[in-house]
DNA sequence: CGTTACCTTGAATCTCCTCAATACACGTGG
DNA sequence: CCACGTGTATTGAGGAGATTCAAGGTAACG
C-alpha cells in the first residue's frame, strides 16, 4: 500500500506551433494519411498546442476538461488512485496517443494523466467532436479505432496483473513500451529514452516497490535488457519475449487524430 | 495457476425474432431512444438473431468473425487465456452490451467470449459498420461511447486486481454486476440471477479458487449479501459499498446498438 | 446410483508486503 | 566548496497473505 511520492512540475518551454500538415508523427510509416478534406478539418479542429513540463498533471481525477488532447511529443502516464493513496497505472501515453476520450461518457474524469517528461499536446475542443463525427466518418472511425486499441492494451495489462508472475509482468511491460516507442520513432538502435521509475513500474504491474526492485534484479541476470537511469536498452527482443507467455502485439498501421 | 474446468454447451432453444422497434431493452429508461431514421437503419443493419446455449463459445481467441453482436438476453463472459491455461476474465457482457468491437483493430480476436446462460444475440455484419459511421453519426457516436464505457469498466477491474485487497475485490465485483444487472432490468427486489461460479470469480479478481472461497466465507459474515447457487441477493448496498474504497459508478443513460 | 460440477476446508509452502536502513546522484543555498 | 535535502535505487528481515495439494461434501442429472 505504498502511496506515490510527489514530483515537482518543471516549467514549460516556449515553442512554435506545428500545423497538422507538417506533423512530424504523420511522416512516420506507422500512421495512416489524412485525405485533403480531413486535413483541412483537423487544422480547424485543433485549437492549439500545450507544452507542459515534466510532472505536470494534464488531467485530474474528479475534474472535467473541455479539451481533448493528443500527444505530439513526450511521455505521460494515465492512472487512478484510491482514497488512501493506492495508485494503479492504467496505461502510458506516447506520441500519437489520445487523451481524454474516456471522460466523454462521464461528467468528470475518472482517472488522472501526468506528464513524465516535458510534453507537447495538441489541443482539441471537446464540443467539436460531434462535428467530427458528423462530417468526417473516416475520422470518427479512427477515434473508435483508437478507443478499441486502448481497450486492447488495457486488457493486456489486466491479464498481466491478474495472472502473470512478477518476472513475466516486468518483461511484458518493458517489451510493450519498447514496441510502442519504436512505432513512434523513439528507438535509436536498440535504445529508448525511458522516463519510468521503479516506483511507477511497481504501480503498473501491481507489486510493491521493494518486490519490483528485487524481481528486476533477478531479471537483469537474463541479460536481455539494460535499464539504468532513464535509458532502456533491449539486448535480446526474442529472449525477453520468451520470458512472457504471450508477448504484446502491435498493429502495423494506425490512425492519428 | 489453475486452469478452468470445461463446461459442456447446452443446446440452443428455438425462438421467434424481435424487430428492433419492439426491442424489450429499448423500453427500459436506461437506454436512449433511436430517431426514426436510426431505427430504420438498425432494422436493416441487424442481420438476424443467434440463440446459443449456456457454455457455448461465441467468439474464440485467435479466430476472426465477420459478425458483431449485441446481447439481447442472457449473460456472457469475455476472457483471455495464456498458453499454459491461465485464464483472466476481462469483463462480463449483459443485455445491451456490445461484443466484438475490439477485434475491429486486429485481424483476429485477442480474447474469447463464452455464454454463461442461454443467450440471445443480435447479429450485425461487420462490413456494414462503415455504413453506420457514414450515414448515422449519432449511432457512430454511440458505438464510440460504448467502447469508452467498456474501457472504463476495464480500468476499474485493473485497479481492483492491481491494488485492492481480496475482500475489496469481491465486494467490488458483486456490486458492479448488481448495478449493471439492475440497469438492464434483471433485478427483482434485491435479487439477481447470477450465473457466476466461484472459479469464474477467482479468474475475475486474480486469485486462486481456494483463496477466493476463503475470502468469500469471511465476507459473508458482513451479512451485506447472500450468494448461493446462482442467485445473488444484496442485503445492504451501502454496507457492501463501504467495503470498497471507491465503489463502481454507473451512467444514468446509455446508448443501445 | 454413479458421474459431474461446484463448493468447502486443512496443511504446508512460498510469494509478496511492510518496515527499516543504506547508498547514490543531483541541485540549492550558505 | 561543502552541507543538506530530495528523489531514486538497493538490500535484509520478519510476518501477512496467497498458492498448491489433497480430501471431502453436496446437489443435479442421466
Amino acid at each position: 500500500m505504498n502511496s506515490p511520492r510527489k514530483r515537482k512540475p518543471s516549467p514549460p518551454q516556449p515553442r512554435v506551433q506545428t500545423p497538422c500538415s507538417k506533423c512530424p508523427l504523420r511522416a512516420l510509416a506507422t500512421f495512416r494519411d489524412f485525405t485533403p478534406p480531413e486535413l483541412a478539418f483537423m487544422l480547424d479542429f485543433k485549437s492549439g498546442e500545450l507544452a507542459v513540463g515534466s510532472g505536470t498533471t494534464i488531467l485530474a481525477e474528479g475534474t472535467s476538461s473541455p479539451h481533448l488532447f493528443t500527444v505530439l511529443s513526450g511521455w505521460a502516464v494515465r492512472y487512478k488512485t484510491l482514497g488512501d493513496g493506492r495508485r494503479q497505472v492504467l496505461n502510458y501515453a506516447l506520441p500519437g496517443d489520445f487523451i481524454g476520450l474516456q471522460s466523454s461518457v462521464l461528467d468528470v474524469n475518472n482517472h488522472s494523466v501526468e506528464a513524465l517528461t516535458d510534453v507537447v499536446l495538441c489541443v482539441f475542443p471537446r464540443e467539436k467532436l460531434w462535428e467530427l463525427f458528423n462530417k468526417h466518418a473516416g475520422l470518427a472511425f479512427d477515434v473508435t479505432w483508437l478507443a478499441s486499441h486502448e481497450e486492447n492494451i488495457l486488457s493486456d495489462f489486466l491479464v498481466s496483473v491478474g495472472k502473470r508472475t512478477a518476472t513475466e509482468r516486468i518483461a511484458f511491460v518493458l517489451l510493450q513500451l519498447y514496441y510502442r516507442g519504436r512505432q513512434c520513432g523513439l528507438v535509436k538502435g536498440t535504445s529508448l529514452h525511458f522516463p519510468v521509475t521503479q516506483e511507477l513500474l511497481a504501480d503498473t504491474i501491481g507489486f510493491s516497490l521493494v518486490h519490483t526492485n528485487k524481481t528486476l534484479k533477478r531479471l537483469r541476470r537474463t541479460r536481455t535488457f539494460e535499464w539504468s537511469g532513464s535509458s532502456l536498452d533491449i539486448l535480446s527482443e526474442e529472449g525477453l519475449a520468451q520470458l512472457v507467455d504471450s508477448p504484446p502485439i502491435q498493429p502495423k498501421q494506425r490512425p492519428l487524430i
